[in-house]
DNA sequence: TTACGAAACTAACAACCGTTAGTTTAGATT
DNA sequence: AATCTAAACTAACGGTTGTTAGTTTCGTAA
């Protein structure tokens, strides 16, 4: 039996070390030396790279899949639905802010789960549409540009791994976010 | 006297590949199999597969400085000056999508020219965040948050290159892009 | 005390990496 | 016809890659 801990560390340390140089460029003697043991003990604990790689992002692709579940269910109004999907990507980046690095730009370096990754993406975005394209029709949200406002939430939101770190308080972040991401800036 | 036309051939191969898997996951021999020639050909005309990114990102992020200085100059007010550097994304994006790829995922990877990019950016996030900041000094934007307006917009801008190959109309996808950004998604 | 097993180690592999050296090809110039 | 040159080629280099095999270490259970 392996201990799941030490599995746990190693795919910690490595997706501490794809944030900074993208899966490709990170070796498996990177991931040990950041550990302090040698390349091959890895593989005591984990069967190659790409499995590390996978683990980290199909866990929180579910992650998001479970939670719009959630919320396209519930009896919310469209612009609260908004504001829960928000707040989904501030959690989500905030207890995983180095996995979210790759789950936007690594992902096409998946193999065997490629193809289920993709339908997860693909289902998240229409789902996403979905609550758009409602509340246009319910007229609680502005009728026109469904796709540009599509693409600049979604956006902004998976950018949030690049500077969540420094944020501190995240509910007044998903606030402030929703506060622009709705209303816009102008005054 | 080397062509510069093959030389911008490989930079160009090498874009569209850089785009697909990031600068290191493509090979040498990938940009050249690419073109039907042998990695070792490749060396008449650049002197290192390094050269190829910094050529790639410096001239966009120098292409970027210039024209925000630009805006800067100019005597339009706050709102007007967001549109423009709007309408510049979009104009750059649309004219090298795979360019700006790199320029978002793969900087990380220069050597010689990292400071000289990071300094680039610095300063172009840094005029940015000053429109904002006279905007709202001059009550023309919204007196919150000028961070995350800031960043919201900026992570819109950059994903422009995952979106803009479907666009048709530049013009209209710049209109369209700054009535989201500037006035949100509620009616 | 002995035996066991998890988790480290050393050593090595075949494949691939960016790059260099020297050679061949073929079209243009003299 | 002879010469030149840009741009391709073949062959190879030293180093690095992910991974495997077999061995050692050492705390825990019997």
């Amino acid at each position: 039996m392996k201990q799941e801990n030490r599995k746990d560390e190693i795919i910690h340390t490595a997706t501490k070390l794809f944030k900074k140089k993208g899966y490709s460029a990170v070796t498996m003697r990177d991931i040990a030396k950041s550990m302090g043991i040698k390349a091959a003990s890895l593989y005591n604990h984990i069967n190659s790279k790409q499995e590390i790689l996978t683990n980290i992002i199909i866990s929180l692709a579910e992650e998001f899949t479970d939670e719009m579940n959630n919320i396209l269910k519930s009896d919310l109004n469209s612009i609260d639905k908004l504001k829960e999907i928000i707040s989904l990507h501030v959690k989500i980046t905030s207890e995983n802010t180095n996995g979210m690095a790759s789950l936007n730009n690594d992902w096409m370096h998946l193999e065997e789960k490629l193809d289920y990754y993709l339908s997860l993406r693909h289902k998240y975005e229409e789902d996403f549409r979905e609550i758009i394209n409602e509340g246009i029709s319910k007229k609680e949200i502005s009728n026109s540009n469904s796709e540009i406002m599509l693409f600049s939430m979604l956006s902004t939101l998976r950018s949030l791994y690049l500077w969540t770190p420094n944020q501190k308080d995240i509910n007044e972040l998903a606030n402030s976010l929703s506060d622009v991401l709705i209303n816009g800036v102008k005054i």
